[in-house]
RNA sequence: GGCGCGGUAGCCAAGUGGUAAGGCGGAGGUCUGCAAAACCUCUAUGCAUCGGUUCGAAUCCGAUCCGCGCCUCCA
């Protein structure tokens, strides 16, 4: 079946063609790292992490490259705030951020260049766009792009340029522009940047925002690549001046299929300090839960709709998860060991499912209801006892196969300790002699140590509570 | 004003012409000393509202109401 996108540039679901054969070119605008990143940004990270998996998934090679934004207004002001170089600022929260990919089981990407790394390929950019003579420098030594030598300017975000018109939102330090639409590929050097800057032809400065996405995508992924992403913000003016600044020094199409992932909401309220409902996911972890369940919570609604963050859609995501688990363990323990069969029916068809859905645009709900409806089917099976040893490590695969795409299973949990076992093995005593009181007691004291017990018909079972 | 998104059960959420996936929650049941898990049954005669097209519409068309986003550096 064909992979389809919702491309942003052409407002409708296009089959997915790579420019390469069996090869995938990703570019994703990743954090400035000026704060510990938000569950908002994350469910961005999130999208593009499924994303790269699927390809892999459909076998395409992929080549993800993320931006670390880590010189900009926010982070100079940052390290000046609290006396330290730009450096020992951002690396603070370039560390954190790693961490908390981690913690979410981000798939890493194959780079992750910074920006203050690749100022000498910004100005290489900027050199061939003055040469084309679509930039101009201001008289304090700013350099800007010229949109009108740009006549494509607003095809991805689909404004019309008239509307645009100097007011309260257009930055004062920018009257030097012939057109208010004109933005920064180089900044002139202010008081503000203490000690941050690098030497250009046109003076002492640092780059604009833009430029280092067009530079180092062009570096990592050619001049012309397949998929770019970001946040819905990032359509315009960032994506529409990267394409802007790309095609007017290359003069070739920058890219082919631009996806944008919708905000996420918390209480169904904009996330703000003032309404105490901002959350990194350092607070969401301190309030007691998982880097897997804050995934799939990130993960299960669809990257163009809203996603209302709740801690009640928190709750519900760890009750699904649980189910999740049983199930794997019921498979792992039919199939004890053996030599993978061929998969059982219920297996293949929710393979081809939840393959269907996610070509369709990522279509992460329709994945997730073949996913459980493949434990449904195959809960039942067990329960029939019709699932032989081979059979249930046929079926463990293809969950596997489907976990390559969702991360959500996470490596079997600790077997009990001897302390556990005993009091288990005194507790099956207590039974055996019908001394319920006393059973109960030693279940409540298994409890207390973290294990939950399970009377199965092949005898008790201790999990992790 | 311009561009755009959305309104489906208690909550979350698929479904873009053929008679409402899935998850969570809830009720009852099977199993069970109890519990857990699993399984079974039930939980939207209806998809914001009103019209229209059609044999047939949550899905297409028109209008209306409501919520929201972007429109210069915010994922």
């Amino acid at each position: 079946m064909a992979l389809r996108f919702y491309n942003t540039l052409t407002r409708q679901l296009d089959t997915f063609e790579p420019l390469e054969e069996g090869r995938v070119r990703l570019y994703t605008c990743g954090p400035t790292v000026y704060h510990y990143a938000h569950i908002g940004n994350f469910r961005s990270y999130m999208f593009e992490d499924l994303l790269r998996r699927y390809l892999r998934f459909k076998g395409f090679r992929v080549t993800q490259v993320m931006n670390l934004t880590d010189v900009d207004d926010k982070t100079i002001r940052g390290a000046r705030e609290r006396g330290v170089s730009l450096n020992e600022y951002t690396q603070q929260y370039k560390d954190t951020f790693f961490e908390d990919l981690k913690t979410l089981n981000i798939e890493p990407a194959e780079h992750y260049p910074a920006a203050t790394d690749h100022v000498p390929e910004m100005i290489a950019l900027i050199e061939r766009l003055m040469e084309k003579g679509v930039a101009y420098r201001s008289d304090d030594g700013s350099v800007y792009f010229s949109i009108a030598k740009f006549p494509a300017y607003g095809r991805l975000a689909h404004l019309d340029l008239s509307g645009l018109r100097a007011g309260a939102r257009v930055a004062q330090d920018e009257y030097e522009k012939d057109n208010v639409a004109d933005f920064a590929l180089w900044k002139a050097w202010d008081e503000n940047d203490g000690e941050v800057a690098w030497d250009s032809p046109w003076g002492r400065g640092r780059p604009g925002w833009h430029i280092e996405c067009s530079a180092m995508s062009m570096k990592y992924l050619g001049e012309s690549f397949d998929i770019h992403t970001g946040g819905v913000d990032n359509m315009f003016p960032h994506h529409e001046d990267e394409i802007a600044q790309s095609e007017a020094a290359t003069g070739k199409p920058f890219v082919k299929y631009w996806l944008h992932c919708a905000h996420l909401i918390v209480d169904g309220r904009k996330m703000s300090k003032s309404l105490g409902n901002f959350f990194t996911l350092r607070d969401v972890i301190g309030r007691g839960f998982s880097g897997r369940e804050v995934r799939y919570v990130l993960m299960a609604t669809h990257y163009r709709q809203w996603l209302n963050f709740t801690f009640d859609t928190l709750r519900a995501a760890r009750a699904a998860l649980d189910r999740l688990d049983e199930f794997r363990a019921r498979l792992e323990k039919t199939s004890a060991g053996a030599a993978a069969g061929p998969a059982p029916a219920w297996a293949d068809e929710a393979l081809d499912r939840f393959a269907a859905a996610m070509d369709e645009d990522l279509n992460i709900s329709g994945a997730l209801g073949a996913l459980f409806d493949m434990i449904h089917a195959g809960n039942k099976a067990l329960d029939g006892g019709t699932v032989d040893a081979p059979t249930a490590g046929g079926a463990l695969a293809t969950l596997r196969a489907l976990d390559r795409v969702l991360g959500l299973l996470q490596e079997t949990g600790e077997t009990a300790d001897a302390a556990a076992r005993e009091l288990a093995a005194l507790r099956l005593k207590a039974r055996e002699a019908k001394n319920w009181p006393e059973a109960d007691r030693l279940r409540k004291e298994l409890l207390a140590l973290g294990w939950l017990v399970k009377d199965t018909p092949q005898g008790p079972e201790l999990k992790k509570a």
